[in-house]
RNA sequence: GGCCCCAUAGUCUAGCGGUUAGGACGUUGCCCUCUCACGGCAGUAACACGGGUUCGAAUCCCGUUGGGGCUGCCA
């Protein structure tokens, strides 16, 4: 039992070509065979090795690892030539001298006449001698025209037979005038070599199928399994494109997507276990089943992906969400520092946010040595001779604070014991100031309520931010006094 | 145009001849609460249409409509 996934290096890794990649795997996994990744790069024109890069970073990215050494096809072109004399020695194939110019004007003119614009096999009988075979020519198939010629396939997913009149089929072309084999031509020969089992791919693939099954029966290969899997459409319901934002892999790992999230995304869009939403690739790999693949085109939902981001970062250790961050941070910022209090802000604001980046963003206040206060927030509270009054004892509170409470001593980040531990000191720390913050309110008969937003613009210079006790500590003694500073004078200027 | 495929709420889907048509995202309301979230509870919304078959159809068949794919010396 064996799959492939055989993208062409023509374009970053999509997220349709992600999501039949990741089918493929699980499939193949599910059943405990092999994964096979083949580049289909036999397009010299459009291929770029930047693609081909990004596909297989951007698929390890995802966790979906290949059993084999890649395979190039550009690499394999000696094999293809074998059986394509093998094809001409048959009969089964033939050359076509025409011109691509003399191919257009059959073209219109069966356009003209109301017919398919089909191959007219001008070439199809035609005697060869040396002569001609030094000029330019391609190889086609000799598709069979005996009446009533049907070619088909069962479809897994469709789980029912699609056949095609034979008439409907061109003569394809199989090597183009350059000698390279066309895609058709390379995909039934590396597939029937490498034993594929089970092709899965995408819906735009089942007209070629057919042509396919004839070349699997010209070559005397055995016809593997076929699952064409329908295609992921935009919001208005055409193809997804540029202009629905992001379509590649990539893109999202740059704005702050999980890779546990779009794997989890991509896999119920089209496939379903129940009423489950939730699988761990380990969970895919036991469920996953063709049976369960719808056979409609999906609409691709961010939301939805953004949901399953929320709920992947929320479950998250703090250290690996700053890893993650850093990893995709640019060069306008700077790396966040692996620290505990840093880590304590990222636990807090994860159930904030629904991307990395989001996250990033709202640790600008503990980042930033400084904040710079912003008049149209501010403007919306009007502070009185109280409100400077209870930022003073505030910042007297804060400055007579226990410097122990905010040192949690070294830690050895790569000692995971000492990283279990470093959460108990946290909480204990936090527990503290919490404790002699109320103190401190419930001594002056004030309450949290009344006081929370003010120390809050203090502090961040925003009216969300994480919990008062979290940022205290975050912070530390002298940012705090600092900014209580900062904030008072500022509130005394727009007073006047 | 021709050929192929598809059709349950705004979106992803469960359903496989008898269900109050289930779940999730979104959305709305309430609770929790130092803000915002998280979490909890409740609500909202669907079988495209028309014919059959059947005691009975979202489920089976045909057609209509709508959508997608292919129609390359791209993959």
């Amino acid at each position: 039992m064996k799959t492939r996934f055989a993208p062409s290096p023509t374009g970053y890794l999509h997220i349709g070509g992600a999501r039949t990649a990741l089918f493929n795997y699980v499939y193949a996994k599910h059943n405990g065979g092999k994964f096979v990744l083949r580049i289909e790069d036999t397009d010299f024109e459009r291929s770029e090795k930047k693609f081909e890069d990004d596909i297989i970073e951007s698929l390890k990215w995802l966790s979906i690892v290949p059993d084999n050494e890649i395979i190039f096809q550009s690499e394999r072109l000696d094999i293809y030539r074998s059986y394509i004399d093998k094809l001409l020695k048959e009969g089964k194939a033939y050359y076509c001298f025409c011109s691509k110019e003399l191919i257009e004007e059959d073209r219109n003119k069966l356009i003209a006449e109301n017919k398919k614009p089909m191959y007219i096999g001008r070439c199809r009988e035609l005697k060869l001698n040396e002569a001609l075979l030094g000029t330019p020519h391609v190889i086609r198939f000799k598709v069979d025209r005996s009446p009533g010629a049907v070619t088909g396939f069962k479809d897994l997913i469709r789980k029912q037979n699609i056949s095609v009149s034979n008439n409907e089929i061109d003569d394809f072309v199989l090597v183009r005038e350059d000698g390279i084999p066309t895609y058709n031509l390379a995909v039934v020969i590396d597939d029937a070599l490498t034993e594929i089992t089970h092709i899965i791919r995408g819906d735009d693939h089942v007209s070629n199928t057919p042509k396919q099954i004839m070349l699997y029966n010209a070559l005397g290969f055995n016809v593997p399994e076929f699952a064409h899997v329908s295609m992921i459409l935009g919001s208005d319901g055409k193809r997804l494109s540029k202009r629905h934002g992001a379509t590649s892999v990539n893109q999202y790992k740059q704005e702050g997507f999980l890779p546990e999230a779009l794997v989890n995304y991509l896999i119920r869009l089209g496939w379903s276990h129940g009423n489950d939403e939730i699988f761990s690739i380990e969970e895919l790999i036991q469920y996953f089943d063709l049976k369960n693949i719808s056979k409609s085109a999906a609409i691709f939902n961010t939301e939805k992906l953004l949901w399953l981001n929320s709920h992947y970062i929320k479950s998250k250790d703090p250290f690996v969400l700053i890893d993650s961050i850093n990893d995709i941070s640019g060069d306008l910022e700077s790396p966040l520092n692996i620290n505990i209090k840093t880590a304590s802000l990222v636990d807090s604001l994860k159930s904030r946010v629904k991307t990395l980046v989001e996250l990033r963003q709202k640790l600008d206040f503990f980042v930033n040595k400084t904040i710079d206060y912003k008049k149209d927030i501010l403007s919306e509270f009007n502070f009185n001779e109280n409100d400077l009054l209870f930022l003073k004892s505030f910042k007297e509170f804060v400055d007579k604070l226990e410097d122990g409470i905010f040192n949690c001593g070294s830690i050895d980040l790569n000692n995971e014991t000492d990283k279990e531990n470093i959460l108990e000191t946290l909480k204990n720390s936090i527990e503290s100031i919490k404790n002699e913050f109320n103190g401190f309110l419930s001594k002056n008969n004030w309450t949290m309520k009344e006081k929370a937003m003010i120390i809050r613009l203090a502090f961040v210079g925003e009216k969300v931010s994480p919990p008062i006790y979290e940022i205290i500590f975050a912070l530390g003694k002298e940012r705090c006094v600092q900014r209580i500073d900062k904030f008072y004078d500022y509130i005394i200027n727009i007073k006047r």
